[in-house]
DNA sequence: CTTTCAGCCTGGGCGC
DNA sequence: TGCGCCCAGGCTGAAA
């Protein structure tokens, strides 16, 4: 689930839940995240829940003079942050199964971390095990433009753009260029802008560029706003699974008329990973 | 320098 | 029921 979008919400949604308890310990279930020293957390009280880049980061406050420290998650493909308040048996449960639906459903096999706080704990699910979780004494700065931040301009997307190699889609993953877009949202961003997605990323024009700002911006702030993209086999929702799905135009869409021409949409495989767009609409 | 591409993991889904 | 393959919202690092 782990675009910008996605961490957004996750972080947003996580903010009021757990701002302000005190993390009691730290259990670590998967050894490839037993790196860091988790007790230098211990006692310290979360300050905030928020994004950077595609991470989810928790601040937590420095006792006696001490600096804040940062604990932050990459999910990856399929990591989950899950608050579970310590309230009795089943009810619990109950909370953590429907805090996010995913395709995968939380299963206990795949919980890989347990934060516990004053009040609940924080689980982290990951059934993939790709996901990364670090402790910082300094938030290490995400290493390319926030796409939502006053520093993404069309101007600096234009510079960013002058001296790219390679395809446009590729490029658009590329996280030490945009930080923040994810597979889905570069095919969406594209389609919206009639471009197609083996262009040279080199060639777009300056009115593509300008397309392609604002539609980057719009796209990813409207999938904000309605929580993300969950692919989920549930037809059960809840006011905390993501609903930009119905909005996808293109993503996930190989043989499906476009929903602006109604010529079948094609697939290709670009650098691994598959870009959807539609062939009389994107050039 | 670029670009490709296996690898990291754990399945689900499909064709045979 | 089983086997082999492809697929998956991300990213790294080695090889070419």
């Amino acid at each position: 689930m782990p675009e910008l979008p996605e961490v957004e919400t996750v972080a947003r949604q996580l903010d009021p839940l757990i701002r302000g308890r005190r993390l009691r310990s730290v259990e670590i279930l998967d050894s490839r995240l037993a790196g860091p020293d988790w007790s230098a957390l211990s006692g310290r009280r979360i300050l905030r829940s928020f994004r950077s880049g595609k991470q989810v980061a928790l601040e937590f406050d420095g006792p006696r003079g001490r600096q804040s420290l940062y604990l932050t998650v990459h999910l990856r493909m399929t990591g989950r942050l899950i608050w579970v308040p310590s309230v009795k048996g089943k009810a619990a449960e109950a909370v953590a199964r429907d805090a996010y639906r995913y395709k995968v459903p939380l299963s206990d096999k795949s919980l890989r971390a347990r934060f516990r706080l004053e009040g609940g704990e924080l689980r982290f699910y990951d059934h993939r095990r790709f996901g990364v979780i670090e402790l910082h004494e300094l938030l290490p700065e995400p290493p390319g433009l926030e796409p939502l931040g006053p520093g993404f301009t069309a101007a600096r997307l234009a510079e960013l753009l002058a001296g790219a190699k390679g395809e446009i889609k590729p490029w658009l993953l590329r996280q030490d260029r945009i930080a923040g877009i994810g597979n889905i949202y570069a095919s969406e961003i594209l389609f919206a802008c009639a471009i197609d997605p083996r262009r040279a990323a080199g060639s777009l024009s300056a009115a593509e560029i300008k397309l392609l700002h604002r539609h980057t911006q719009r796209i990813l702030k409207l999938a904000i706003k309605h929580c993300g993209t969950t692919f989920s086999d549930f037809q059960d929702t809840t006011g905390s699974t993501g609903g930009f799905q119905r909005f996808l135009k293109v993503y996930g869409r190989e043989g499906e008329a476009c929903p602006a021409c109604g010529r079948p949409l094609e697939r290709l495989v670009q650098q691994q990973r598959s870009s959807f767009h539609c062939l009389d609409c994107q050039r």
